[in-house]
DNA sequence: TAGCGCCAAAATGTATACATTGCGTGTCTG
DNA sequence: CAGACACGCAATGTATACATTTTGGCGCTA
């Protein structure tokens, strides 16, 4: 089976499915049947499943009464998955400053925001989207050990790894970048004053920041799908929402 | 293959290894071997490896370079956990306070409260226990779904599957009861006054008291700790806390 | 002696045959 | 015609043989 595409076949099915499944190929509710798809991609059952128990894990799938099933996300659970994160957000937040964040942690996080401060030049037009949205990445990563727990840490890769839950989800793109570029200050403005409460200790102040934050990414849903709910989205996996 | 313990392999290998970690047979950090475990259940590698991965689903497993460990749980995460709960309790209850809650499940959670009052007699010796801990178990369920958030709801039944973060872990046992009955008055004073500020719509309120609520649990499980640490524990799943 | 590489064995990855289960459909009977 | 039983197909459940990868130890060399 010298297959090269992959490490395993199992990773491939992941890879695969997982990008159907984001696509739109493979639509919330559909039941996916071992058989098919191990001919589909040329493997054997085993490792099909194997990929599918991993994306029950990932929270792409559920288990049914036997077999899996796509997840359906509605506008509503995308809402949700936001709130959440700002909500997790602003509790990793809050124990960051409760019980001190370590600090070579929060000099990390600090160079981060400097960092993210370069991406904005004076003009508009000018900003460097693609650090700004790796850096941006590296913030909410960064936050999330800022506790030191690894529970709360656990749960926010969790959450923030659906896809349309990540921070960087629905960040405006290069063509939107100038009109929303006032969207992107603000972000920024808040990153700086979450890292400033917690160094300051103000645990409610960071919370608030914090879940405020995510608020962003509700407000930039919004626009993406007031725009461009018919057309192609530049934003992958919106296809996957489907109220 | 007529066996009729469990409905089928895979069941009852998930029941079996699912027990041995929480009776801490299965200490954190172990690595769990197909083999061995294959044998030791007298079945072949495939359920086992089924189930396994159900267990990471649980959270009880991880997934190792290959193959699976059983996860570490310190004093610290126990503690996280509940402050997890309580965050994610909160949220559940300040977004049906804001959102408004379904007049049906609220009607449902406030039978609950009065089922629970009656557990409560005159005496302290006299409170009906086993009621107690189930209907303070269908509090939190309710609780939970009392948004109508079908992602919150989904991540506290997650964490509330960890047995150690479950609302009625640490609940004082029948030989406590009388010493600690103050505990359980204080806990249904909030469960009462959990339910009045969503039904009031006051939503900062309810999320308040329901995160305090959580650290009621949060004092019992420092008591049971106190106490019992080297006796056998009444706590099922205290022996799988390392730390 | 520390580090490197290779080999063997042990563990997981994969394919496949067979078992079992659950569901839909057809027919038979009242 | 309605209901129920039984049959068969299709799906998952399970065992097992074989492939591949990983790992740990041994011996070699610098």
């Amino acid at each position: 089976m010298t297959e090269a595409s992959g490490s395993s076949h199992t990773m491939r099915a992941l890879t695969e499915l997982r990008q159907r499944i984001l696509n739109g190929d493979l639509q919330g509710g559909t039941r996916l049947l071992e058989v098919p798809l191990a001919e589909m991609l040329q493997i054997s059952r085993t490792p099909v499943r194997e990929a599918m128990s991993r994306l029950v894990e990932e929270g792409l799938l559920e288990r049914a009464r036997s077999g899996f099933v796509v997840r359906t996300f509605g506008l509503d659970d995308v809402i949700d998955a936001i709130e959440l994160r700002g909500v997790l957000e602003g509790t990793a937040a809050r124990l960051a400053a409760e019980r001190g964040a370590d600090p070579e942690l929060l000099a990390k996080i600090t160079v981060i925001v400097a960092e993210l401060d370069a991406c904005f030049g004076d003009d508009p037009g000018d900003t460097d989207f693609d650090n700004y949205s790796r850096l941006n990445a590296d913030f909410h990563h960064a936050l999330a050990h800022l506790a030191g727990s690894k529970v709360i840490a656990r749960e926010l890769d969790r959450v923030m790894r659906l896809p349309f839950a990540s921070p960087s989800a629905f960040l405006p793109d290069k063509v939107d970048m100038v009109s929303r570029r006032h969207s992107l200050d603000l972000a920024q403005a808040q990153h700086r004053e979450i890292v400033a409460a917690i160094g300051d200790r103000e645990g409610a102040r960071a919370e608030a920041l914090a879940r405020e934050h995510a608020r962003t990414a509700r407000r930039d849903l919004e626009y993406v799908i007031s725009r461009k709910r018919s057309l192609t989205s530049p934003v992958a996996s919106i296809a996957l929402i489907v109220d």
